[in-house]
DNA sequence: CAGTGGTCTAGACCACGAC
DNA sequence: TCGTGGTCTAGACCACTGT
């Protein structure tokens, strides 16, 4: 038998002291990722209680997101993803000069296959979020590039940028292919230097969309990074909004002491 | 009625639309936060279903942290914490020349009452994460300081501090009140001039621990910060871990564009 | 087909909060 | 005391997966 006893002096509901005996395993290497959980039956059977409780209990874990059921199937011990690391140098002005975008400078470091599907490049109003951000009025016109960033043919990142539409207009940055460098070597090329970014990060968990595009599992957060370009001139000239499954990404970064 | 009718021809599980229907509700504006959901036997007369299928709908809510229940009064709209804000300078010297523990210069400028309680500090060996960026062998000796943070009141988060044994040792570090300016000042004052941190961010599910011990809310993620202090000659001179709510918190960061 | 998880019912009893 | 949510039971039927 796998599974420990429950303690029947813990005053605990049943179905968490379940929940506790199948974590326990987990953690202890007993069930090792990819494995699969005894079923319902099976786990009625070993602690003598009703199938409700032992769905209670899988719900419990769930939700912390240590397995994931499989319609017919059963119930697995998830495997954890690759780790990868999101660098703050990601946008030093050495990657832009070597003709690479900041993401596939990224997956050069990680040995991933990069991918981006484009899912709108457009002039379009502005988010609340972006043109305040911009210092432009509220819905104001931008140019917006949405795009969904795949490793491995994993989705991993939803990223939309917001460009001010007279800086973007008339450049490769109103196409598709943005070009060599991506959109910071174009905007730079209109003569703005890049000075630095601000990036605020929140974590939360995924709306249904978010869960279904990044085809997370559940239990899992996401990271949300609203990132701002700033020039020489102290001006915002670009505002990234990032979602990207909190799973799958250490995000690093270096704080002044001085 | 405040609720609106579930869909006949939506063939999704009636849970899931019940669920939808209250989500719509909170969104609309029709249930505001701090508001009483209808009890479960309404909305089983509401619906025409069973107390399960309520209860799986209410479920569906918790989770994604929009609602909490309270045993014996009912189950209400979530409010949303004040939003607090983690800058990147906030280890900048100058707030320790001013004689302040980066915590409570951060709390002067968000207009909380700040409250730190020491959980534990003392000799003790170094994890294994800590060890190795500290650059000790595996179980060496370090200072551990542990600390719950609260701003009115209200916990906050969790931090460890660990710091190599041989630098700790005979300073106020080593006591429970670090003294003026923190353990920073006591580290330079050692003769390690602080140059600059790096921080790691990461974001989980909380563990049953740290939801009690934050009392967070279910469906509420966390993120961990794992950061490391470097001194002038590139010495790893500290290493603090630490896990807070990630609801209540932004966390914003300067990166080069150079 | 058998075995799995997914949904739903109709009850029971308990623990907590307000009156 | 009554209404609330929390736990648990014992079943039913459905949908999906593999043989």
């Amino acid at each position: 038998m796998t599974l420990r006893d429950l303690d029947p002096a813990d005053g605990r509901p049943v179905y968490r002291r379940i929940a506790d005996a199948v974590r326990d395993a987990i953690d202890g290497g007993v069930l090792a990722p990819g494995d699969k959980l005894p079923s319902e039956n099976d786990l009625m059977a070993r602690y003598g209680v009703a199938g409700g409780t032992v769905r209670q209990a899988i719900g419990v874990l769930r939700g912390e997101g240590v397995v994931v059921a499989q319609h017919g199937r059963g119930v697995f011990v998830r495997s954890r993803p690759r780790i990868r690391r999101l660098s703050y140098d990601r946008f030093a002005r050495r990657h832009r000069r070597a003709g690479k975008a900041a993401y596939l400078a990224e997956a050069e470091q990680g040995r991933v296959t990069p991918r981006v599907e484009v899912l709108f490049v457009g002039r379009d109003a502005a988010t609340p979020d972006a043109a305040e951000r911009l210092r432009l009025e509220r819905g104001a016109d931008v140019l917006v590039r949405r795009r969904l960033y795949f490793s491995d043919e994993q989705p991993t990142e939803i990223a939309t940028s917001y460009v001010p539409w007279e800086l973007a207009e008339g450049t490769a940055m109103v196409d598709e292919n943005s070009g060599p460098g991506g959109i910071y070597a174009r905007i730079e090329e209109r003569g703005h230097q890049l000075d630095h970014f601000t990036e605020e990060v929140t974590a939360r968990m995924p709306t249904p969309d978010e869960q279904a595009a990044l085809q997370l599992a559940p239990g899992t957060p996401v990271f949300r990074l609203l990132r701002c370009a700033y020039d020489r001139q102290g001006g915002v000239v670009e505002v990234c909004d990032t979602v990207m499954s909190a799973d799958e990404w250490v995000l690093s970064y270096r704080l002044p002491a001085t």
